[in-house]
DNA sequence: ATGTCTTATATAATAAGA
């Protein structure tokens, strides 16, 4: 099973490139994020074209989330209790695979009251993994986490040290969600650092490749040794009007 | 501090979130 995450920062203005991609890249499931619209507003008919099911959890105008699909679509479950009136996770079993697409709180600064909101999501998600069972259990969760790994995943380290994204207190808030059980699936496979899924607008971050490895797939005990293959495919960032994010993927044997 | 992109409101700029 090829699986993919992707924060595309609006699907309406960004559905060109996702079928483009799709068609490339050939995922069987593909977790979204930032979508920034209404679950009735989702285009359905055009992902049903590329031959995908959906699972969506849409809201108006922030946030959003959904999980595509070539394969069918078991037991979807639209959020969970850490969103706080925001829609930022979707779950389903599909092939027997637990899968979670997850959008973590930005928290915008180490002063700002998101920091906090941010903190009790990860704490909320930890929970809500203790109550799906033990990591034994066949899951991935792929998504958005705000917050990089490893310093090898962050261009400027210690400046990202003081801001959101690499905050030791973030690290902290990752490392409880990860000892649930859970295992960085490029870092299954591939050790080496400077490689990035996302890239700041602002100060033209993809041409310099000033980036950070916010995007994450993440396995459970139970599919760890079957993850074969993990990377980031860089090139739809390079595209024309591109998300500041590009597609992370992982190939799990079945 | 700055840079850019997206959305909403509203129909031109601004604000908010990232």
């Amino acid at each position: 099973m090829r699986i993919a995450t992707w924060n595309v920062n609006s699907l309406r203005v960004r559905l060109g490139h996702l079928l483009d991609w799709l068609k490339m890249a050939r995922p069987d499931v593909v977790c979204l994020q930032e979508i920034k619209m209404q679950t009735e507003d989702f285009p359905f008919d055009a992902i049903g074209e590329a031959g995908y099911e959906a699972a969506v959890y849409g809201q108006k105008t922030y946030n959003g989330v959904a999980i595509l699909s070539k394969l069918p679509i078991e037991e979807v479950v639209q959020g969970f209790a850490g969103e706080e009136g925001q829609s930022r996770l979707i779950e389903a079993v599909i092939e027997g695979v637990h899968v979670i697409s997850a959008y973590c709180p930005n928290g915008e600064s180490p002063r700002s009251d998101k920091f906090q909101y941010k903190k009790r999501f990860y704490a909320a998600l930890r929970a809500h993994l203790d109550g799906l069972g033990k990591s034994s259990l066949p899951l991935a969760i792929c998504g958005d986490f705000n917050i990089a790994p490893q310093a090898q995943d962050v261009w400027d380290p210690k400046e990202a040290a003081k801001q959101c994204g690499f905050h030791p207190d973030e690290l902290a808030w990752l490392a409880h969600l990860t000892a649930w059980g859970l295992h960085d699936s490029l870092r299954l496979v591939d050790d080496k650092g400077g490689q990035y899924s996302w890239w700041d607008y602002r100060t033209g971050g993809f041409r310099k490749n000033q980036g950070m490895r916010i995007d994450q797939v993440w396995v459970s005990d139970g599919l760890k040794n079957k993850v074969k293959k993990a990377w980031i495919d860089t090139e739809p960032r390079g595209w024309d009007k591109p998300s500041d994010h590009t597609p992370v993927l992982a190939e799990i044997a079945m």
